[in-house]
DNA sequence: TATGAATGAGAGTTCATTCAT
DNA sequence: AATGAATGAACTCTCATTCAT
């Protein structure tokens, strides 16, 4: 498939040093087939990224939802992001390259923006849940504590600090491993959601 | 001034689209001249860089570091990188493009990293400073309260978090304005080095 | 083709002063076209050498190779250095232009060395030949006659005089002609491999 | 003196790659400097190939012709060619590299030839003064052995050769020294002027 | 006399796109 | 459906030359 060709050298040369016949190498077809279907190099990249987030979520979004348990849940949305594996460097850098040189277009980046937002509507789904089954806001802390658990704040919050963390590993700021930045994840949704720290990373759970 | 004009062309059309072109046109002067003084377009992107670090945060800085009371401090750094004029929409603007143009050649990445991560040194500088004079961790709430506080780790988190939100802003999310992410910097801070969050923000000080 | 293309407007201009445009104008191509089918400027210059001494020399070496009298090869190798044609002179110059012109870079200079010393390497085997069979070095004359014919010294200066011949005969030199240029040549060999002069120049061969 | 800047940039770099800026920074002096006084790049080179004219050849004629014994001075004409110096490499790249430039250009080569061609002339002189004194010509060998010695004809033949044989040894050619292409340089003139090798390059001298 | 900033033409090269096959 | 030759605009960079200071 061309679309996965193009993910390749994305993820080897960066979008901006992507051109047609990167593609159409690593495809191992012609620069003539390529733009045949695809008819411009921009539609190509888009198809790389719905693709990518449809892979990268699609299986996590749709367990998630069938989970009961919502910390389980939220493991099970959180942990990934960090995950110690090439499929998540790759990811992080396709999506940070695609962001910035997307952003000028606005119509092309609300486009993908929603698509690429299911992430954080599956978190938004799972925090309201524990916010009605009572599980989250209950100990909320902090200055402002007894404050009701908004989850899309909650979820826009945890959406641009994993972002941001993701960045900084990106560039290799030395002692960030993937581990670290999980646990910060878990130290923030803990103050947010008012759940102890070890019950969220699911390292004190019950034998149950 | 030749910089200021690639400024320019870069908040407009952003890192990857400025051009020797481009710089020329807008500062006034024939290709030949940009060249004749930077001898290539890297350069002058660095020096972009560089001088709208000095300019953005060189006064910052310098204030903080004079300034002795350290939540004073603390929000004389915060609070700029979520003001509500066009100078920090630019800013973040040029930041995260440069980033995302620069960080597949680690070489310059590190270079630059150093003089950029000055607002990070700072912030680090005003947290020991408080944790020593007893303003921060003492009251340390979370689930692992009573834990030190880490300056290099806080600060750390908080370059991470103010980065994605400010992203989050450029890109346009609704209901999230310069203002509210500042109360999220608040809120970060107070979980983080244990004070109540009115008092950084600085809304609870004097009785007046 | 463009190699031919090239080929005129290196005979016209000289190496130094043949670009890509001048090359695609002659062709009557795009520029686009050029550097899609080569890639780069300096390949096609190759090109135009290696074409140029394929075309030069193959029919000639295959015909002495294959020449069973060893006097009759010689002529035969050295006589169209200084034909009389336009496409001598056109051979000199391209030959004389892109040895400078590469004379700095060794590796390539090496490369081209070795395809190009066809000539030269095809002059060892026939004066080989004649060593062999008696012909070349008996009657040897000079200061230190008597010494053996050594066949790879005799075709370097061979090939290092009529080379500096040539370039004299490009410049103009008045009374130089191709015809005196050549009877220079006879003369040369008939000292080193002790030849009448007469019997190479094949003026005294047929009783006829 | 800038002349001397340009002389050492063209040996460094070769006559192609000279630019107005190597030549001014080697001197020492601005751009606006060196084309206040040349008002031309290629007027510059013209004044570094004079320059070294004068140097390499001026001394050595007018010493030659000085010289009563023919064989003495011909010795002196012909050796400093192939001295094992830096100095002769550099005059042979500086020449060559100068030729290939401006053989192009008729009317300039022709105002140069003529300047260049002292050494030539002052070849002439000393063998014409040898054919009258006896010395050159009278054991005249080779299979047209008895013809009268022309000495505009050996000199030019001289040139030729030695230009050839000095364009290969900057080629690099294995074996091919300094040392060499003197002897054979002895070696033609003895079979041209009909005297013996050991004679012409001064091993064989009485102890007169 | 000396400077160096400014210029603009031209260099090689890259590239997405077009289109006849 | 697939190809790949052809295109021309755009890129960065080099450079000799001009000229006000």
């Amino acid at each position: 498939m061309i679309v996965e060709a193009a993910r390749a050298v994305i993820v080897r040369n960066g979008v901006g040093a992507t051109g047609l016949r990167d593609i159409a190498a690593e495809a191992g077809v012609s620069v003539g087939t390529v733009t045949y279907h695809f008819g411009s190099v921009a539609e190509i990249l888009n198809e790389v990224v719905v693709l990518e987030t449809e892979r990268f979520y699609g299986a996590i979004v749709a367990a998630v939802d069938a989970e009961p348990d919502v910390l389980v849940g939220l493991r099970m949305l959180v942990a990934p992001l960090f995950g110690d594996t090439e499929q998540v460097r790759q990811h992080w850098r396709i999506w940070s390259d695609y962001w910035t040189a997307v952003v000028r277009r606005p119509e092309v980046a609300a486009e993908y923006a929603e698509r690429i937002r299911v992430w954080e509507a599956c978190l938004v789904r799972v925090i309201r849940r524990g916010v009605d089954a009572g599980v989250f806001g209950g100990t909320r802390q902090g200055s402002d504590g007894g404050d009701p658990v908004d989850a899309e704040t909650v979820a826009l919050q945890l959406a641009a600090y994993s972002d941001g963390v993701a960045t900084q590993i990106a560039q290799g700021v030395p002692g960030l491993t993937n581990t670290v930045a999980l646990s910060w994840m878990w130290r923030f949704l803990s103050h947010e959601l008012g759940v102890p720290a070890v019950d969220i990373a699911g390292m004190g759970r019950s034998p149950l």
